[in-house]
RNA sequence: GGAGCUGUGGUGUAGCGGUUAACAUGCCGGCCUGUCACGCCGGAGAUCGCGGGUUCAAUUCCCGUCAGCUCCGCCA
């Protein structure tokens, strides 16, 4: 560790051979304890690592009583003499294995519990119990690693963004409920009694009032709150790093957050990353690999079989064609020889995705085997091998009907059968041009892909009032090995778009200014063209450590109903709490709450 | 809102329509001067998540419920 200004002593995991002869004051947990009657040994642990300390019974009485009495977990202070050990006794397997402390006192700070787990890495214990006691699991090496993982990140996109000129600003977490989106968590007003806060989706408006007000670069490692269900990779409040630019479109921002990845990869893994990233528009993400977050660790693209599948008397494919849909086919190398269950298990998955059904060809040394290959003649059989590519032992997969639940399907059925080996390389991604609308058939609305502050693309804006959902936005998503690590756009500058984006998304010219009337009236004094991104670190974090849950990553994770172990979180509050709030509560939640 | 999986000493597991509920580890006590997952001997510790039902009998079968995890919907 370098000096700081603390002037820090070693800890416990740093102490080394070069120490021998050295006295030092140490404190520490008690990791372990091994009494062999009149010697005894423990392994003293802090966040620098373990030591082992011995205590003599020969040499000092009063002090092996008190170190008899020690227990694990036992919070200590130790003072003694650091000794080379007997070459026969070093142990490879700890970094201080060459040394031990002789203890020459002994202070017990605290004692403990048995602790209901092992502080130690690599433990089987049910997350329950480690959420339940959560700073005992946090005490374990490993996780400490993970903050301190979480720590140097930040440490690292700090710097760098302020390298590139940009000022850290922090925004309100009290603010205003806006339409759209995702479900905002609402924190009553005591002095409006009847109004409400909203905690922050994203600090999105205010980061465009900040261009507003000039300050050209801004970034926040902002905290976000969304009131919708959890996932592994998603909690009710998470951290962004949110950035935003004037003047400068969306190549600087690219060059920006490349050269951010590129310094994260440098700074912690060592290596260095290929720049500039690749970029595909959406169309092409969705056609080529039927998600608009494709994973490039392997090939296996969706292909185009509408041609040959038009020729065939297969009346499924003919239809879909002729209602203008599309055929598209999934290469499924080497899987040529799965069982009727494996294939029946396919076709129904492919209905939980939403396909109508699912037809497969197997190639064999010698043509086909397949339900579907009667109804192709063999020309027609060779043009999908050659369109495909499939060799003898491929799976052939196939969706007919309409484009985007083919690609959907299809793409979904390629991560399920994606292979096991994976490209060890990071593959970013830029996916750009995304549609400014997507359809909201339950509401028979449009609604903002991204939000409704995109703009448009600059050729498709003729295209506004007659055919919105072709209208492609000036969003992009930063995609890596199929995780969408953060989105942003180019955002609307000029008012009169910006109104007509709302009213497309059928609020009205009073609705909007009732709405967003702060943000409609910075668009009167000089708005500045700007843009930006918000990227998720909890998945940042979780890629570099290796995670595969964002849980892992925070400190004090919350579970898949929202609850806290810990804390018991959410929980009732007190009757005068609701009363000053003027809340009344109609009826509670079921009984239970979260288990603590 | 929906689906799946899980729930047995502190922890991790086994088990089965009738058991003294088993094993490992941890814990407690004893012995032990070179261990490092120390070892040896002994001991304590479980109303089998909760509620109901079927049954002569339920930890075991059924239903419900709670909690956790994963996924779908949802997440501009």
């Amino acid at each position: 560790m370098p000096d700081n200004p603390a002037g820090d002593p070693p800890g416990c995991g740093e102490l080394r051979a070069e120490d021998a002869g050295r006295e030092v004051t140490l404190y520490g947990w008690v990791q372990r304890r091994r009494d062999h009657g009149g010697l005894l040994f423990v392994d003293l642990r802090d966040r620098t690592g373990i030591v082992q300390l011995v205590f003599d019974s020969e040499s000092s009485g009063e002090l092996f009583d008190v170190a008899e009495t020690l227990r694990s977990e036992y919070v200590v202070k130790v003072g003694g003499e650091v000794v080379r050990r007997d070459p026969a006794n070093v142990n490879p397997a700890l970094k201080t294995g060459e040394i031990e402390v002789r203890v020459k006192s002994l202070e017990i700070l605290n004692r403990s519990k048995t602790p209901p787990f092992y502080i130690e890495d690599g433990i089987q214990v049910d997350e329950n119990v480690r959420l339940r006691y959560r700073y005992l699991d946090l005490r374990r090496p490993e996780n400490y690693r993970r903050l301190e993982m979480r720590h140097r990140m930040v440490k690292l996109i700090r710097d760098y963004l302020d390298g590139c000129g940009f000022l850290e600003i922090e925004t309100p977490m009290l603010t205003r409920s806006t339409p759209e989106g995702a479900r905002d968590f609402l924190v009553p007003s005591r002095t409006s009694r009847g109004s409400f806060y909203a905690l922050p989706q994203s600090p999105q408006l205010f980061k465009q009032l900040l261009m507003a007000a000039g300050v050209q670069r801004y970034f926040q490692i902002a905290r976000c709150f969304r009131d919708e269900d959890l996932r592994a990779d998603r909690q009710p409040e998470f951290t962004q790093i949110d950035m935003e630019i004037s003047f400068l479109g969306r190549e600087r921002l690219f060059a920006i957050v490349e050269g951010m990845m590129a310094c994260l990869f440098r700074e912690i893994l060592g290596r260095e990353l290929a720049l500039p990233f690749p970029r595909m528009t959406y169309r092409e993400a969705m056609e080529r690999f039927g998600s608009d977050k494709p994973d490039l660790r392997f090939g296996m693209e969706l292909v185009d079989c509408s041609e040959p599948a038009r020729e065939s008397e297969f009346k499924i494919f003919r239809d879909a064609l002729e209602k203008g849909g599309v055929v598209k086919a999934l290469r499924v190398p080497g899987k040529g020889g799965a069982s009727r269950k494996e294939l029946d298990d396919l076709v129904k998955l492919a209905v939980a995705f939403g396909a109508g059904g699912l037809a497969w060809m197997a190639r064999q040394e010698e043509g086909w085997r397949s339900p579907i290959a009667k109804f192709f003649s063999p020309a027609l059989l060779d043009r999908i091998g050659e369109l495909t590519e499939a060799a003898p032992g491929d799976l052939l997969l196939f969706a007919a009907g309409e484009a985007a639940v083919c690609h959907e399907v299809l793409g979904r059925l390629r991560l399920h059968l994606a292979p096991e080996e994976l490209s060890p390389e990071p593959h970013f991604l830029w996916v750009v041009d995304f549609p400014l609308f997507e359809y909201d058939a339950a509401e028979k609305r449009l609604n903002a892909a991204h939000h409704p502050f995109t703009a448009p693309h600059e050729d498709d804006l003729h295209l506004l009032e007659t055919e919105p959902l072709a209208v492609r936005s000036q969003a992009y998503d930063l995609v890596l090995n199929g995780v969408e690590l953060g989105s942003g756009s180019t955002r609307i500058h000029r008012r009169e778009v910006q109104m007509q984006v709302f009213n497309l998304l059928g609020l009205s010219e009073a609705e909007a200014m009732e709405k967003f009337s702060f943000l409609l009236e910075a668009f009167d004094y000089g708005l500045p063209p700007h843009g930006g991104i918000a990227l998720g670190l909890d998945r940042l974090v979780a890629f570099f450590t290796g995670d595969e849950s964002i849980r892992q990553v925070i400190a004090f994770p919350k579970t898949a109903a929202g609850s806290c172990l810990l804390t018991g979180a959410p929980a009732p509050v007190e009757p005068h709490q609701l009363q000053e709030l003027g809340i009344a509560v109609k009826s509670a939640a079921k009984d239970g709450g979260p288990a603590r």
